[in-house]
RNA sequence: CGCGGGAUGGAGUAGUCAGGUAACUCGUCAGGCUCAUAACCUGAAGAUCGUAGGUUCAAAUCCUGCUCCCGCAACCA
């Protein structure tokens, strides 16, 4: 089983463009993998607890939950805009996943591997958390923003994290691919290293958070956040089984994929997780891979001049439609990296990619069969070479594509269809099938040439479903080809289309981006 | 010397791990085609690959110094 995991976000605020770029990108990749016919289990949520949502609840004047109730509906209702197909949803403030995480606490506790001790340190009563030396302005003093700073000293529950960074550290080193992109491993072992001695504390006194899951053997703490919201990835594919939930065992068969933003890679889940994982007795074989991606900048003003400053996803994908923002989200950042948001490169990309090279393709060589050939696809005569070079050509796009999209990597993935594509639009252009079409003599290599076109449609809509689901039905329906969205990747031989097809009147799967058009909403 | 990433034609990026003709998209200019979503195709101009050195027959790529940009720096969800 492909197990994939998003980080779950948290439910403090309304969702923005990362939290949707890291959705669609674990969407992509878990329809990618299905399509090679793995089986895939897809698990996301949010987050709910914390002082960050108990907060901001006490400030609008309602329940934490009420609160998170309402933000998670933001959440999920985008995810079903947006097409994200999930198998498992997660919420922290869920019975099971509670009783999830104070079974392991219980067991860690019995193991000896939480204990309790005193912290001394400095306070900030309006912040309400401890400040380190890092939190010192340049004259060594706490700054006015943390109002009164006091030096309180408070119990709290600590897990054994120093006990597994030596492991940690040899894992990391070690021959399994653990970190993707590569160089984000350099910057994980230096944090480790910096890291050596301390425990994580993974309590909050109630006085000071209520919002939370209580520690089982202390009434008076809650656990902290990430030690409750790190669980979520274990607690809802059953691992304190429920029959509710899956069976663990079938799930987590063997190293699942972690996606998360760049920013909580260190500490929380390349130390933490790892450590509390390798406590519970996680083997090496079963530790998951963090697929780290970069993040979605915003370019300010320059942005938006022209189309208006959209950065909601839930507005973008109004305006441009759900298909198009999917396709830039993946297509304009390089995984791992960062790139630039920018809503003109959206239009661009959609416009040139889509509208003109994948969509005018389809569109010309189903037109032509409707017109030339009464809709119907034939072999017609003998290959040329130009016949089997596209073959060819569509044979090493697919080959492509899947190194690309086994390694994460959207955006090649698609650059090598797009090849595919400029491949059929000059072979069109060399064949001159409307030329063809006026000579009676040549009506076999007429067929020839549209069943070629006919078959690359029919390829590049398979090829396409992960990243366009919408698109590549719309393009089957055309072909009249309800099979293809059945067909698994291996199953992409030449000779999708049976002899003497009947295809259905096209029309554009995508209809241009007009700027004039967007200006006005 | 805190850590990591980055600097490549007008714009945005790939290529750097495994040195060997500098690639792609947009934009610009010129042509062609007419089946198609004013789409498609062909050609051209435009880069001494941040900077100064070094290694090598050969450096965008390896090594060293420097400059500038971005993010992070761990009870701060």
């Amino acid at each position: 089983m492909f197990f994939l995991t998003t980080a779950i976000d948290y439910t403090n605020g309304s969702p923005h463009i990362g939290h949707a770029y890291e959705k669609v990108l674990a969407d992509v990749i878990a329809r990618y993998h299905r399509l090679t016919g793995e089986e895939v289990y897809f698990l996301t949520g949010v987050d709910q607890h914390g002082q960050k949502v108990q907060q901001t609840a006490e400030k609008e004047g309602v329940s934490p939950e009420e609160f998170v109730k309402r933000t998670t509906g933001k959440f999920s209702r985008l995810w079903t805009k947006l097409g994200v197909e999930y198998d498992g949803w997660a919420e922290t403030t869920d019975v099971r996943h509670k009783a999830c995480v104070q079974s392991i606490l219980s067991n860690l506790y019995t193991k000896d591997q939480i204990y309790r001790k005193s912290y001394k340190g400095h306070y900030s009563v309006r912040q309400e958390q401890f400040l380190t030396d890092r939190d010192r302005d340049a004259t060594g003093n706490f700054g006015p923003e943390w109002g009164e700073v006091t030096e309180i000293e408070e119990e709290n529950y600590y897990f054994k994290l120093s006990e597994h960074t030596d492991w940690l550290k040899s894992f990391l080193e070690g021959p399994l691919e653990t970190i993707l992109p590569a160089f984000r491993k350099t910057e994980l072992l230096n944090a480790i290293d910096r890291n050596t001695g301390t425990d994580l504390c993974i309590s909050r006194p109630k006085e000071r958070l209520r919002w939370g899951i209580e520690i089982p053997f202390d009434a008076n703490f809650v656990t902290y956040v990430w030690f409750d919201a790190l669980i979520n990835y274990i607690s809802f594919i059953g691992f304190t089984p429920d029959s509710s939930l899956p069976v663990f065992d079938d799930v987590w068969t063997d190293r699942p994929v972690h996606i998360i933003g760049k920013d909580i890679m260190v500490p929380a889940h390349g130390i933490y997780w790892f450590a509390i994982l390798h406590a519970l007795g996680f083997t090496d074989e079963k530790m998951p891979q963090l697929l780290v991606h970069g993040w979605w900048n915003i370019r300010g003003e320059k942005m938006s001049k022209s189309l208006g400053n959209i950065v909601d996803p839930d507005q973008l994908a109004d305006t441009f439609g759900t298909e198009a923002l999917r396709y830039y989200l993946v297509r304009d950042i390089h995984t791992g990296k960062d790139s630039d948001f920018d809503l003109d490169r959206l239009v661009m990309l959609y416009n040139t990619e889509l509208a003109n090279e994948l969509g005018n393709l389809c569109n010309r060589a189903l037109n032509m069969s409707q017109r030339f050939t009464d809709g119907i696809i034939s072999p017609g005569g003998p290959l040329t070479a130009d016949d089997t070079n596209l073959q060819q050509s569509l044979i090493d796009t697919t080959a492509a594509y899947r190194k690309a999209m086994d390694n994460h990597e959207i955006s090649q993935g698609l650059e090598a269809l797009n090849r595919h594509v400029v491949h059929c639009n000059q072979y069109a252009e060399r064949m001159k099938p409307w030329e063809l079409n006026k000579n009676l003599q040549s009506k076999d290599r007429l067929a020839t040439v549209l069943h070629h076109l006919a078959e690359s449609v029919a390829h590049c809509a398979v090829l396409l479903s992960p990243i366009l689901p919408g698109a590549a039905v719309k393009l089957a329906s055309q072909l009249n080809l309800a099979t293809l969205s059945k067909l698994k990747l291996d199953d992409l031989k030449w000779g999708l289309i049976p002899l003497h097809h009947e295809i259905n009147p096209p029309t554009p799967v995508f209809p241009r981006i007009e700027v004039k058009a967007v200006e006005e909403t």
